[in-house]
DNA sequence: TGTCAATAGTTTGTGTGCAAAATATTATCT
DNA sequence: AGATAATATTTTGCACACAAACTATTGACA
């Protein structure tokens, strides 16, 4: 039927990512299992691990994750007792959030995370920092034109 | 904090590629709004363009979107008369699904989305053939593991 | 032929993703 | 100082994504 190449399914760059994107999420759900985070939480922990003590809209811009996502995930956190949050006492606005220990502690449970996903994709080292490269470029450029 | 340089996010691939797909869909929402279809909407009326009067199962495995999610999905395009389903009469498990007249009509105002996309991605042909092929390669990879 | 496994699809429950509107607070500008 | 704009976060509403449990039907096999 369809006869203009470009609306075929397997001429879409975009079905190709979409469908790995969740095929990946779908992997890391049972490794995460055992810290009792889903990936976005997951990408929030790390955020936090390496700088601790940091504003919501910090974590916005560095996990990528949108306000309107972060508010009702940080909750669970803060209910799973992995973070505080407190607000600004300079700017009433913002709110800091801060690990708990546990939240602190949580980390050695994920060092081995990276190698055990590693596992499930045996991609060359080549292929692997290509396919972030291009996909890293790509983010930029979608998110500069959505600036605009 | 964290020093284990795997655990920073701008080491991982995964971020960026979930961070690249998420903002895809962004880019994607406003122009098919003008169809009133949703991205995931989208890739089973390419899927059925392609080939017409399939079943369920099928979908599935073209659009690779889950069961789970194709029958509220199928049952929104149904609500907007672009597809209809019957049960098949050889195996009344299976159901095929079907597109109406406007379902068949609406690929004329697709025609042009392939191009007004890539207005948002100034990449050149040779990246986004090879983000394809990576992309298509991991998610090969990981449902080989997790058909396991 | 009756039992049991396999298959196709649906339902349920939880956690996103995000636009748009709302709230609260601070900054700016006259 | 007062009006207005900008900023940070929350809320609301809708649509996925998907595991797990469920229903209905067909296949297989003793």
């Amino acid at each position: 039927m369809a006869t203009n190449p470009k609306l075929h399914l397997e001429n879409q760059i975009c079905h190709s990512l979409y469908s790995a994107t969740n095929a990946l999420v779908r992997t890391y759900r049972p490794i995460l299992e055992e810290l009792d985070l889903t990936y976005p939480q997951y990408l929030v922990m790390l955020a936090l691990w390496q700088q601790d003590a940091v504003m919501i809209k910090s974590l916005v811009e560095r996990t990528r994750i949108d306000a309107g996502t972060l508010t009702p995930l940080l909750k669970r956190l803060q209910t799973k007792s992995l973070i505080t949050m407190t607000k600004s006492t300079e700017d009433s606005r913002q709110k800091m959030v801060v690990l708990t220990e546990d939240g602190q502690a949580l980390i050695e449970k994920a060092e081995d995370i990276p190698d055990k996903l590693l596992c499930n994709i045996d991609m060359s080292k080549e292929d692997g920092a290509q396919l972030k490269r291009l996909s890293e470029q790509l983010f930029l450029l979608l998110s500069k034109q959505q600036a605009q």
